[in-house]
DNA sequence: AGCATGACTTGCTTTCTGCAAGTGACGCGA
DNA sequence: TCGCGTCACTTGCAGAAAGCAAGTCATGCT
């Protein structure tokens, strides 16, 4: 992709700008559906991302304010931004399709069904649980690195 | 991407190994969103897609049943499949988030409204619009090549 | 102090993208 | 019906990005 460069103000390609490639969504997965939160916890998911392409993507999402890196060195972690959080009811679309069209999904079926049965109520609890879990919420806002 | 074999079950891993590219989802856009529906029609579109890519991406999705093409050499148009429809909730959703964080985009303010205020009704709309324009209704299934 | 581990970087090969040019089949006007 | 232009692609590179393996460098446990 031309990424230096804005293709047009398409809010879809505007999406594609930032995530329109074949990992970062994954990395995104993996901070709002997984306890996968470190560098090599990354490297460690099922697909197999290349160590140079995560260190890259990592950036990029830092750059673009979906993520953000809490700590330092050894123990670094990466958590979601509010603007990443938002990339969730999103997400449970993406989920949603693919279990409808992929045979072999390994999305669980109860939670496939409660996206489709009562999506508001699902992305609402999942946001609350996941703000939590990032240190968006308000307690603890603005206490961590 | 490692196109050739699938990476995980994973419901996003899914969906990245279908469009997770920085094309393919700009031509679901047209084919949803817009009246592009030949192949110069796409090539002329705002971001530039090079034509042998476009030409790999229509195979692509055509191979994946997310769109197919109509007539034949000349006048040949692409039409979205009922799966390719089904993305509709998705698009709309990665509609809203680029309005969202995107100050430039070109989304339509009051579109955009109605997709946060009314999203079901929205989609359903969309849905029922598009299922007529791309031969998808009762009408017309199964009546055209 | 020493060693293992974690978080990246570097280097190289393969694959993919961007761009320009080319090809063959329609279809239309003379 | 014979050119001729247009449309829907292919083909051929050059440059960029991905994949893979190995290396670096700071941290922190013992």
């Amino acid at each position: 992709m031309k990424r230096t460069s804005r293709r047009s103000d398409c809010p879809i390609n505007f999406a594609l700008q930032a995530f329109g490639d074949a990992w970062s969504l994954l990395v995104i997965r993996d901070l709002m559906f997984t306890d996968r939160r470190t560098y090599t916890d990354f490297l460690g998911a099922e697909e197999g991302i290349a160590t140079n392409v995560l260190a890259d993507r990592l950036k990029r999402l830092q750059a673009l304010g979906l993520i953000r890196r809490r700590g330092t060195g050894r123990g670094a972690t990466y958590a979601l931004t509010e603007k990443g959080l938002d990339l969730l009811p999103a997400m449970l679309e993406l989920v949603s399709w693919s279990a409808r069209h992929d045979r072999h999904t390994a999305a669980p079926p109860d939670f496939v069904a409660r996206i489709r049965r009562d999506r508001e109520a699902v992305a609402t609890e999942l946001r609350t649980h996941l703000r939590r879990r990032h240190g968006l919420d308000s307690r603890s806002r603005g206490q961590e690195p």
